[in-house]
DNA sequence: TATTATACTGTACATACATTCAGTATTTTT
DNA sequence: AAAAATACTGAATGTATGTACAGTATAATA
C-alpha cells in the first residue's frame, strides 16, 4: 500500500461518506459534484490512482463499481479469529487453531483487542469465566497484578490471574478452589505472557 | 413493515449477499442472473414491492440505487440500549433507565436480541454472570426449564434460572448458594417473563 | 364476482455512466 | 534536463442500466 496524496484522500473519504449516506458507491459525476471538480475525468484519474495504490477496487464497465478495500476504521467491523485453547503439549495459539472468525467492531472492547480465545475448563469460574466462553485478548506483555492474563509455559497455554510476588517470582492464580496456584521462578522457568483479557463474550 | 413473501425474501437476500460480496448493490440484470429470472422486469417488480413494503429504498433513475432499510447491512451495526437493573420497587426496564447504547451487529447473538441488561448483584455468579456484566436479552415469553430468564414480580426485575414445577408453580433459581429459590404460585402472584438471556458481554 | 397482488417472459428505449482522447500546468522523480 | 506522476478542464462515445409497455397466469382480497 503506497502513500496516498491529500487529494486522493479527499476522494477516498468522499466515497466512504457517500457509501454510508446512500448505501451505494458514487459515480464519477457524483464525486465531481461533492468535491467541486468540473470534469468526470478528474474523478476518473483519482480513482485509477487509488486503485493502483490498492485502496479501492474498480469493476470495469460497471456503474458505481467501486469497492473500498480496507473496511476497518470506524465504518465496518473486522473479522476477529476465534482460537481454541487446546490441550497441553500442542503448539497452540497458532493459525491452525483458528476455529472461525467473528465480525465485530474494532472498538467493541474498549482498549482494542486482537483475537478471541475459547476457554477450556473451569479454572477461572469464580471470575465468571465458564467453559466455551470467548475471551477478548489484547496482545501485550504489559500486565499488572490482578489482570487476567493468557500465559504460556512451554507449550501449555492457560488463563489465570497474574500476580508478581517479587522480581523473580510470578504466581498464576486460578479463580476456583479446586485448582492450585502456579508458582513460577523466572530464573529457572520460561514464562510467556501472550496477552491479557479485555473482555468476554458468551453466546448461549 | 408489511409481510414479505418468500420470493421477495429471496430477492432481498440476493441484494444483501451481492452487497457483501462486491461492495455495491446489484442491477436488475444481476438479480435475474443470480435468481434465474429471464426478464429484468421480474426483478423490477420485486424491487418495487420491497420498496412499497419498506424493506428497501430505490433512488429513481440511479443505477444500482438500492439501499436496504432495516439494519445498516451486515457491516455497520445497530445501536442497542443498555438498561440498568435498578433496585427493587422502581419501574425498571423503562426507557428512562437506558444508560447508553452499544453498537453491535444484529446477528451478534445467534437468535437475535433486543437490548442489554446490566447485572446487579451476584445471584447468578455460578452461571458465570457477574456484577456489571451485560446480558443480551431477547424479548420473549417462550422460555423452557433451564433458561436464564429476565422475570418481573410486581416492579422487581430479576435474572434467574427458569423452572416450571407444575402448571401453577414456577421456581426462579439463583446460581449462588447464598441465595434462596423464589417459588411463585401463578394463581396468587403475577409473574411477567420479560425475556431470556441469549448471551453475555463483559468489558474489563 | 371483480379486483388487486403476486410472479413471471419479452421487447424497446432514453439516459445514466464509464471511459477514452485531447489539452494545460505544476510538482516530483530519475 | 527529461520523464513520470499529480491535478485538473472539456468534449465525445458506446454501453450498462432503469424503466415503461405489452402480455400471460395464479392466488389472495374485497
Amino acid at each position: 500500500m503506497k502513500e496516498i496524496t491529500s487529494q486522493q484522500q479527499r476522494v477516498l473519504d468522499c466515497i466512504q461518506i457517500y457509501l454510508k449516506k446512500t448505501g451505494f458507491p458514487p459515480t464519477r459525476a457524483d464525486i465531481c459534484r461533492e468535491l467541486g471538480f468540473k470534469s468526470p475525468n478528474s474523478a476518473e484519474t483519482h480513482l485509477r490512482a487509488l486503485e493502483k495504490k490498492g485502496f479501492i477496487s474498480i469493476e470495469s464497465g460497471t456503474s458505481r463499481g467501486i469497492s473500498v478495500n480496507n473496511q476497518n476504521n470506524s465504518f465496518g467491523g473486522d473479522e476477529y479469529p476465534v482460537i481454541g485453547l487446546v490441550a497441553a503439549g500442542s503448539p497452540t495459539l497458532a493459525e491452525e487453531n483458528i476455529e472461525r472468525t467473528i465480525n465485530c467492531p474494532k472498538s467493541f472492547f474498549e482498549s482494542g483487542f486482537d483475537y478471541f480465545l475459547k476457554v477450556r475448563g473451569l479454572s477461572m469460574k469464580d471470575a465468571g469465566i465458564m467453559e466455551d466462553d470467548l475471551i477478548a485478548v489484547k496482545k501485550t506483555t504489559d500486565v499488572k497484578n490482578g489482570d487476567i492474563v493468557i500465559a504460556r509455559l512451554d507449550d501449555e497455554v492457560t488463563v489465570k490471574f497474574f500476580n508478581r510476588k517479587s522480581s523473580n517470582i510470578v504466581e498464576l492464580e486460578p479463580a476456583n478452589e479446586d485448582f492450585e496456584n502456579i508458582v513460577i521462578n523466572l530464573e529457572s522457568e520460561q514464562l510467556h505472557i501472550e496477552g491479557k483479557s479485555v473482555g468476554l463474550l458468551r453466546r448461549n
